[in-house]
RNA sequence: GGGCGAUUAACUCAGUGGAAGAGUGCUACCUUCACACGGUAGAAGUCGCAGGUUCAAAUCCUGCAUCGCCCA
């Protein structure tokens, strides 16, 4: 070996030593870097922008690792690639722990600091947590282009989001409406449905009598009703009753046997129970109800107890006859279920709100105004039973909605908001106008379900199809969209885009006058509508029109930073003020797609310094270039949050898809199958992983796990603050709270969470990475050892004809690998991938052609074509691992690159300085060859025997021994193909293949197919009966299965032909092995 | 309450109609000159339970049990 590099390397990858230095150099090389170019295939990733609450965890890593394997594919397919990151600001989310840190720190709220204040204390949050996070990702190794990164409150984000607000508003898709909403008192901002938990907690059922004004002779005095919030009580409005008592309990009745007919033994009794009840409610209580229907169309009136109101007696369905008293209570403006109630009946009753925006009741509650809701709650329980409403308190499990924000109880209020119509509209809406790809849908929603349509196409050609199991998840996307419920985008916060409306009340008069001379031009910067109090929408050209009696809201929207500059002040002066809301978190992020690249004008975007340019430099925009994107890859929960909002507006908007493909992946729960979480204690910080571990041995892992749609357990262990032991914490025992647990060894306690003062913290991790590292370490070690024997090995071109046999089956075996590799990460199966390519090194490269060739370096004639091989197989390796492990691969590539620049076979092949910018291998058909695979494999098959025998006879594996392997034909010519390796791989002073081969008297044998192999000098007859037997009966057992299948006219006559053939051959096989385990057997019995 | 999904070796998971698989762990042997984070050999599963369809079921259908997620 010439003067050598030996030894250079230690025995141990050092993740250490290379991460952070191979980051720079990737980073240096530009190599991350995305430029619009001529090249026609692309492949853009839009990340999904995490939120700047708080720092990433182990669910953030899997979907960045996803992204970064796909990333980094593509970029060596030769694909122009961009994959550009950013954060999110999430509006409440962000506000929610910035107002609390704030509470704690200096005992102020948001109101004691102001508007202003709040915001920057805001941003500063923000900048610390965005700096962190782009840490942890580049930690990762994640690939994106970092110049290109945004934030989406950031310049070129915002102006997406006035454009896109200004172009749904002019389109009369925005509109503002009374509407009951889950109002969030502590945070006093409206809280949309996903941000609300559900929480069962003891509470009491409160049955109220109302008295009945007037009864007439025999009728009853007082009304039951019943409630588990006898405050809203003071927002009654109505008393109703069931309009069709009768039919209705009759229905319930048939709807209890229906469901006993499917019920489960346990629920069945429950039923039966409540079954009786029902039918006696009927016998018992109908005619009271009865009554009560004809005292309502009777006019009949009841007094609300405490504040003496009047409160008519309705006819609804929602009364229910098998429930309670038959009647309930309507508080339209605090429950949902009232308020529907309100809108059938909205000309007989009144909608009353008693809450202040903090929760405490407003003037409409009398006595009561002013008392925080809980005691006032308390109150009104108190008065009512001094006055004798009360009639009975029940104990009952209630489910309460909470904020998950504020953790605070959720109150049903109605308030004014804005909303997105998502229904189908009076003839359409024009989608992607003026782009080219104009085209006309029905409704928003609609647009965004016929785009997973199998037949849809956009006018681009492009759908979306979700991965890796479309049929599943466009089921759960399009159900939900399907209910076109009307997108509420206000939320009563601070932070975030503010609603670019200026607003105001006025009559039909005023507005003649008023918008004339305020709107007369302008028509491109500014749009108005008239709404009137239902919320319809009246265009300016309609005020003559409008009835001169009736108050009508002028709403103006501002296009852009500059119009709010010429006019805001006008309209203000004219008394019209900004809406002080600002918009959901979801509506800057569904324009993240395009927002991002600079719509709707690349050209005159403004990116913060030392960004790169969206409009044209050399070529062309980064908006035409890359988008429609290509892949958006994300969890399942993001399905309707995210991905509905985003083709949604990439379509209303752009006229196409945002992304074609949606790669849905399953998401980490600890190892009691819970979903993994900062909060619960059980969250992985990433960063805790790739220091104990290394980032390629998190994301070989990650790879690894990612297997289809399946959720994946990963159990998590603590590391002892005080002995650095590993403790499970599925069998851990608790400390004081479920967050913290006693260390088994010292009994001290810690805490997980890092936020009890007074106990130390400690790591979470898991061991599952070990297996990561124990991968890292063989790859290291496998070039460690080919880098040892390269020496300075020089490319020379070689035939096929030149090269050896295990190099012919090594190259067969590479180009399929390559294949099937390739095919795994098209159909977005990472762990098929990882496992097909780890397959093929550790059990085929490693375990079989590193042995096989290992004596080929100390002889001069054979050894330059092993080390063009292997320095060719070592080449392809990296390249297949280099998305996976993207850092030891890089950091193995440089030394390979020293040693051994150029490599190939019959021509040099291509490469480059940095692999992660090297293409991705190609499969070779010339090198895949069936027949030496089979040889290859039958040859295995005996040096495993030849390995058992020693194995059952202990014999030291350095003790070469004499074989014999009688075979016959073909399977004969196989062996002496391959009896180099049989005889070193076998450890063998001597081979004889051949179909004369008599069994040596003294001699170990194993049947391997139709060999027989025979190892002299080894005799045991007890021993070998034994195991022979154990062979013949397993061979007997097989035989007779196979038999009984033959032997069955069904299958022969049924089965497909070739089914039967299978079976035919099978059954033959076990036969002539049987037959010589027998024949073996017998020539034990002779001695 | 509705929907979607899961239940396969001690653990984590592949396997969608033709004789039960992988990795880890376990057992035995081997410190062999790339790797003990290694090698070789081995043990280990009534494929949650009960029915049904089929020549053939882990795989398809029905019911039950348990668990998870989403929606109400």
């Amino acid at each position: 070996m010439t003067e050598n590099k030996q030894n250079k390397l230690p025995k141990h990858y050092q993740f250490s030593e290379y991460e952070e230095k191979i980051y720079q150099s990737w980073l240096e090389s530009g190599v991350f870097s995305a430029d619009p170019d001529n090249r026609d295939n692309r492949y853009v990733i839009m990340m999904p922008l995490p939120n700047v609450t708080g720092a990433l965890h182990m669910g953030h890593a899997m979907d960045n690792v996803m992204q970064d394997l796909l990333i980094r594919w593509h970029r060596m397919m030769g694909d122009n690639t961009l994959w550009m990151p950013g954060t999110d600001h999430a509006g409440i989310a962000t506000q929610a722990v910035v107002e609390k840190r704030l509470f704690e720190l200096e005992g102020k709220t948001r109101r004691d600091i102001g508007r202003e204040a709040l915001v920057a204390k805001i941003w500063a949050w923000k900048d610390e947590y965005q700096k962190r996070i782009i840490k942890q990702q580049q930690r990762m190794g994640c690939s994106c282009d970092w110049d290109r990164m945004r934030f989406t409150m950031d310049k070129v984000c915002t102006r997406a989001v006035r454009e896109a607000f200004y172009r749904l508003f002019q389109d009369g898709l925005i509109y503002r409406g009374n509407r009951l909403v889950n109002w969030d008192c502590q945070l006093q901002t409206a809280v949309s449905d996903d941000e609300i938990e559900y929480e069962k907690v003891q509470g009491h059922f409160w049955l109220i009598q109302y008295p009945v004004i007037d009864p007439a002779p025999n009728e009853p005095q007082t009304i039951t009703v019943a409630t588990t919030r006898p405050e809203t009580m003071l927002g009654d409005t109505a008393v109703a009753c069931n309009p069709e008592p009768e039919k209705a309990l009759n229905r319930a009745i048939a709807s209890i046997r229906e469901r006993m007919k499917k019920a489960s033994k346990k629920d069945k009794p429950q039923l039966k129970e409540f079954l009786q009840q029902t039918q006696e409610r009927k016998k018992n209580l109908l005619p009271q109800l009865l009554e009560f229907k004809h005292m309502a169309e009777d006019g009949r009136k009841v007094r609300l107890p405490l504040l003496d109101r009047e409160l008519p007696l309705i006819l609804d369905e929602w009364a229910k006859p098998e429930l309670g008293s038959g009647c309930v209570k309507i508080t339209p403006g605090h429950d949902p279920n009232d308020y529907d109630v309100w809108k059938r009946h909205k000309d007989e009753i009144d909608l009353i709100n008693i809450l202040n925006p903090d929760g405490s009741l407003n003037s409409n509650a009398g006595p009561y105004a002013q008392m925080d809701r809980f005691k006032a709650r308390d109150q009104v329980v108190s008065d009512l039973e001094k006055k004798g409403f009360l009639k009975h308190v029940e104990d009952r499990v209630i489910e309460i909605a909470h904020s998950d924000r504020s953790k605070t109880p959720i109150e049903p209020y109605v308030s004014k908001q804005w909303f997105i119509h998502m229904g189908d509209l009076e003839g359409g809406i024009v989608c992607g106008a003026g782009t080219g790809k104009e085209f006309r849908g029905s409704g928003l929603a609609q647009i965004a379900i016929d785009a997973i349509d199998r037949a849809y196409h956009s006018s681009s050609g492009r759908r979306l199809t979700f991965h890796p199991d479309h049929i599943r998840y466009s089921g759960t996307y399009k159900s939900w969209l399907a209910e076109k419920r009307d997108w509420c985008i206000s939320r009563q916060l601070w932070w975030g885009h503010r609603i670019p409306i200026w607003h105001a009340e006025y009559d039909a008069q005023e507005l003649a006058q008023l918008v004339p001379e305020l709107l007369g031009k302008n028509s491109e910067e500014l749009c108005t509508w008239i709404a009137d109090t239902e919320g319809n929408l009246h265009s300016v050209e309609s005020i003559p029109q409008l009835e001169k009696e009736k108050k009508f809201n002028l709403l103006v929207c501002l296009r852009n930073k500059s119009s709010e500059d010429k006019f805001a002040a006008d309209l203000e002066a004219a008394g019209l003020k900004q809406d002080p809301d600002v918009l959901d978190t979801w509506f800057s992020s569904a324009l993240w797609p395009f927002s991002t690249l600079g719509w709707p004008d690349p050209e005159t975007a403004q990116v913060d310094p030392g960004q790169k340019s969206l409009g044209r430099t050399n070529g062309p925009d980064c908006l035409s270039y890359y988008y429609p994107g290509s892949c958006l890859v994300t969890g399942r929960d993001i399905i309707t949050l995210w991905v509905a909002r985003m083709t949604i507006m990439g379509l209303y908007l752009l006229g196409d898809v945002p992304f074609t493909d949606c790669f849905i992946h399953a998401n980490i729960q600890d190892g009691k199958g819970e979903r993994m979480s900062k909060s619960k204690g059980n969250g992985i910080d990433p960063e805790d992983i790739i220091d104990k571990y290394g980032a390629d041995s998190m994301r070989y892992i990650l790879c690894d796990m990612q297997t289809g749609t399946q959720d994946m357990r990963l159990p998590v262990q603590a590391i002892s603050p005080y002995t650095d032991q590993l403790v499970d914490l599925a069998t851990a025992q608790h400390g004081q709270t479920i967050f913290t647990y006693i260390c088994p060894e010292t009994g001290k306690e810690f805490d997980v969470l890092g936020t009890m003062s007074e106990l130390p913290t400690a790591k979470i991790i898991s061991q599952r990475f070990d297996v990561g590292q124990a991968f890292c370490t063989k790859l290291w070690n496998a070039a460690r050892f080919a880098l040892n024997n390269l020496g300075e090995h020089t490319f020379f071109p070689l035939g096929l004809e030149q090269l050896y046999p295990e190099d012919r089956w090594i190259l067969s075996r590479l180009s399929r690998i390559i294949q099937t590799v390739t095919e795994e990460l098209e159909a977005y199966n990472p762990s098929g991938a990882v496992g097909a390519a780890r397959e093929f090194f550790w059990a085929e490269f490693c375990d079989w052609y590193l042995e096989f060739i290992k004596p080929r370096f100390k002889d001069p004639e054979s050894a330059p074509v092993a080390r063009s091989v292997l320095a060719l197989c070592l080449d392809q390796i990296l390249r297949l691992f280099h998305p996976i492990v993207p850092f030891i691969t890089e950091a193995l590539w440089e030394k390979l690159n020293q040693q051994c620049p150029e490599r190939g076979l019959q021509q040099k092949i291509p490469s480059h300085k940095i692999l992660a910018a090297s293409d991705w291998p190609q499969s070779n058909k010339e090198w895949e060859n069936d027949s030496i695979e089979t040889d290859m494999r039958i040859t295995q098959e005996v040096i495993r025997a030849l390995r058992n025998l020693r194995s059952r006879y202990n014999i030291s594996p350095k003790k070469k021994l004499k074989a014999l392997l009688k075979a016959s034909g073909k399977t004969a010519q196989r062996l002496k193909n391959l009896q180099d390796l049989i005889r070193t791989m076998g450890v063998l002073s001597s081979l004889g293949v051949s179909p004369k081969v008599q069994r040596p008297s003294t001699s170990a044998t194993q049947v391997v197919e139709d060999v027989e192999v025979f190892l002299a000098g080894l005799i045991d007859p007890d021993k070998e009966r034994k195991r022979l037997n154990t062979q013949m009966k397993k061979l007997k057992e097989d035989a007779a299965k196979s038999e009984s299948k033959l032997g069955n006219e069904h299958f022969v006559k049924k089965a497909p032909a070739e089914v039967v053939q299978e079976e035919k051959q099978r059954l033959n096989d076990i036969r002539s092995q049987l037959n010589l385990v027998k024949k073996n057997l017998r020539s034990l019995e002779d001695k």
